[in-house]
DNA sequence: ACTATATTTGCAACATTGTTGCATTTAAAT
DNA sequence: ATTTAAATGCAACAATGTTGCAAATATAGT
């Protein structure tokens, strides 16, 4: 809990018990959650409005970010420091609808035409987990 | 013309004028478009409900088909027979917002642990497209 | 070309999702 | 404890997407 009230401190955000509820769920959860899972954890807690505009703070201050998978299921984890700058591929598991952050994967591509100018590259893998095998 | 009133048939699908309008922005346009920009070349003709309905229609028979670079940013291609078992890279341009098709890219990766069994894997370069450069 | 049948369309009403302004409440700094 | 800045809840609104049904349209058979 202490470490939730700091996240928010060295974001300049202020304290409140929606910001903290919104951070702990994801926190507490082993793998990324959707919009939809945050909202029902934290549901009746909030007016609407507080949620959307408290979740829209947290994204533009990254103190979380997006996983998109598809425009229809988006996840959402919290902005580790030392994620920062690392790129890393994404597992999906069809079976459960999970997702999973594969540091371990190392990933490359040939064949791009000279004239594009890559700049970031992404890499998503669609599967079963563990679980689901 | 007569491709698009053939591509309809091949699907089993009624020939009208809003499905050709549809595809017809679609496959006149060189990159894929996203949902709004389609409406707005379709738009005043039709009713709102009757794009939704007949965009929905095209996408479960598969005759145009989604490319996704961000929950926002959503792009829409026709369906080429010729596709339907490729897997092929995407670029996105970070200047225009624009999404090509790259097969000639070819990528790899190593390191994901056993447990995960992959079945899929989409590769999207982001950067600066010939125009942007 | 005409008719019968199935499908699509447009409209209205509704449901869901997200946004804005403002008065009240809460957090944090002095 | 008091002051100040920020967040909350409410109401009203805007945008987006959906459903039922009568009217219109496309297709197949004659």
């Amino acid at each position: 809990m202490k470490q939730i009230t700091e996240i928010l401190h060295e974001n300049d955000l202020v304290r409140t018990s929606c910001r903290e509820l919104i951070i702990q769920a994801i926190v507490e959860s082993p793998t990324p959650l959707s919009e939809e899972e945050i909202k029902s954890t934290v549901s009746g807690n909030f007016d609407r409005t507080t949620f959307y505009r408290t979740f829209k703070t947290l994204l533009t201050k990254e103190v979380i970010h997006k996983i998109v998978i598809d425009n229809t299921l988006v996840k959402y984890a919290i902005t580790e420091k030392q994620d920062q700058n690392k790129q890393h591929a994404h597992f999906y598991c069809l079976g459960c609808n999970n997702v999973f952050c594969i540091p371990e994967v190392q990933y490359t591509y040939t064949g791009l035409p000279d004239n594009y100018k890559p700049e970031q590259v992404e890499l998503l893998i669609k599967g079963y987990c563990t679980n689901c095998n």
